[in-house]
DNA sequence: GGATATTAGGACCGTACGGTCCAATATGCA
DNA sequence: TGCATATTGGACCGTACGGTCCTAATATCC
């Protein structure tokens, strides 16, 4: 992949966060990568939004890598990851100073109801995600009482980060999103059978 | 207040519900409310961010009459009020088949970052129904934990609901919205005190 | 009756948008 | 060397946008 080309996507994914799709021009684009004109940027890119399916994309890979990829770390107990996995999120948040939200909310709240292309790009970036705290569910299940649906605490956990996310933009306090992650955090915990977190520290016996 | 202002925020509501603030022209609103001209629409409104704003109002008088009134009811146990008003708003959600969001959520994952004088209003917004809850909150506190923390399990009910409908949105699937209320409600119920005499159902189904 | 809103209809303006087309130059690689 | 790709720079197009201005026909109310 050419340089010009993550210059641009770059440079569209900073707009767009801040911004939203609509309200980023190809225009603003192009001077934000530093491209000479408008040629330019259609000769790497047929139209504006492919490119905000490319970002899209890309954003889902960055959050895989920095967010996701703590719910598979193979050497942590499954149900510590999942609260690591949330502090991610909040540290991610906090890396913007709480003013850019979700990429994933943000273009769902614009264009879910408005445009059929990004709103399944955008389910099928929930799912992604659902479906890797599902499977964390499935191994943490020795744990959990036997009638967790994993199913739909996953969409609670997202619903209440994005929620969180969402809430903590418009009040500016990054405190909003902390403390939904900690009562999140004890939500989880009531699916835990009692003593199981005694029985987590095996190494210890 | 005249008929045809009232025509022209219902309209706008609408459109703006449907496709967000800034993908709603002003020529799109004066089709929805059958004006003749712009100058009949710039006759009752200064400019589109005014409209904008009035909606917004609108809408969240409607919110408090429809949704927030029912946490307010006398005659019923406080905690039984809010289990009814997160009915409310699933209830209010299906009536637009899941397609519409919370008029609110929306306009703030829009316009949180772009335009500061909705970010204020919409921040007024979530801040008065948040007291809403607090209130009840205060009211129910003998039969719920004394480390109750008002502020934050507000705050983490509207997130929930935000998230939740945003969810719903993307997904198409009311049923996303209605597991997550079920679990709202169980989470609410931890709060309470072992005993107290409101017993709570736990939905398990 | 006369003053005041309301309705109607259209011309117009400056700006911005997504997108196309073209001509010329630079760069890298076989 | 030659050919393809990358880059530059700008003119241009059709459309849409928010907003202004102007005129004139109706209602409404004192």
């Amino acid at each position: 992949m050419s340089d010009r080309r993550t210059q641009i996507l770059d440079a569209a994914a900073t707009l767009i966060s801040e911004r939203g799709f609509t309200s980023t021009s190809v225009d603003d684009v192009i001077k934000g990568a530093k491209l000479s004109g408008k040629s330019h940027f259609y000769h790497y890119f047929k139209s504006k939004e492919e490119l905000g399916y490319e970002v899209l994309n890309r954003q889902f890979e960055r959050f895989a890598e920095r967010g996701l990829a703590i719910l598979r770390e193979p050497m942590i107990d499954p149900l510590e990851r999942l609260n690591l996995f949330i502090d991610a999120v909040v540290a991610l948040q906090s890396e913007s100073g709480g003013r850019r939200g979700s990429p994933f909310g943000n273009l769902a709240a614009e264009l879910a109801d408005a445009h059929e292309g990004f709103r399944v790009r955008i389910e099928a970036v929930f799912e992604r995600w659902a479906s890797q705290i599902r499977s964390l569910l499935w191994e943490a299940r020795p744990q959990l009482h036997d009638d967790v649906d994993a199913v739909r605490l996953s969409r609670f956990i997202i619903a209440a980060l994005e929620g969180a996310v969402l809430m903590t933009r418009v009040k500016r306090d990054l405190s909003v999103l902390e403390g939904i992650a900690a009562d999140l955090k004890r939500f989880i915990a009531m699916h835990v059978r009692d003593g199981a977190a005694m029985q987590l520290p095996r190494h210890f016996e």
